[in-house]
DNA sequence: TATAATTAAGTTGTGCACAATTTAATTTAT
DNA sequence: ATAAATTAAATTGTGCACAACTTAATTATA
């Protein structure tokens, strides 16, 4: 028997692993029509947000670096989401844009935030305590990590 | 202009995802003289706490399936943690038992929840009350999950 | 008791995720 | 002005994560 310490239900960090997993796997019915994984969707609403981006600042956003944005990227830019093209002002940068096809999938994914919210089933407040304490936890630890 | 709704900052679910992230980044240097990457961690949680598993039983608790783990237990096998053998009274089962080195390691463990709750830097109170949002949203999605 | 259904692992293929490195462009400092 | 440092993406290699499928063993049923 282990300690008391490092027994599974002990662990807070395995509730936010295992519960990342289980929300991705509720998005997929949701993201069905749009036809993207979760990670795509970020994307997607990064750029509804503001289109025209770059690499850095769109992985600036989503916690993401280059290694996993660029092949992510270019599968949407196969799938007809998006373009990418070298900034003619510094030939380092590539700016993310969204197709027309990328921007009207704005409207197929009005409804999914209801949609979310409806499976949670928290009621509002604990729902705020809760993204409180994760946006809290999210940016101590990216803090955190990056100093190191 | 995105809809007020599919904005990155409102969505919660954006938060449990990247903070899972930042989360496994923590571990990592947390995890280097056991010399495993997080998932294997919480293998060796639950060993720890019983040893001699079923692959099956230990997708249960970690809820992972067999394509996950498969490979994962074959790296730790290979690693010298962990051995995997054919249940006699039942061919299809695997069991999963620690070798030596494996519960040795325990010892190299003891220490890393306490680090981890330092390094949370969350007063007692708002840690409960997280980690039971955490729990709760987890079990009511992996209900919502396997029933569809 | 055959055979159908179920169960347990494993396999295959795709898509993240990230550390470490590379390449090329731009900035800074000499 | 030029060498050194920095920055931005891309690349490489490893390890999950999971859906869909396969294989083999066990159990249930006609």
């Amino acid at each position: 028997m282990a300690e008391e310490h490092l027994k599974l239900e002990n662990q807070i960090c395995f509730s936010i692993y295992a519960a990342a997993r289980e929300m991705t796997k509720m998005y997929k019915p949701l993201l069905q029509k749009l036809d993207v994984t979760y990670p795509q969707y970020l994307v997607l609403l990064v750029l509804w947000e503001e289109d025209s981006m770059t690499v850095n600042e769109l992985g600036r956003r989503l916690y993401l670096d280059s290694g996993t944005l660029t092949p992510m990227l270019k599968r949407m830019e196969t799938s007809g989401l998006l373009e990418r093209k070298r900034s003619p002002e510094d030939e380092r940068r590539v700016i993310v844009t969204l197709t027309d096809q990328g921007r009207n999938a704005e409207k197929d994914a009005s409804d999914i935030p209801f949609q979310v919210i409806d499976h949670l089933a928290m009621d509002e407040a604990e729902l705020k305590q809760f993204k409180a304490s994760l946006v809290k936890t999210l940016e101590h630890l990216h803090d955190r990590n990056e100093k190191s």
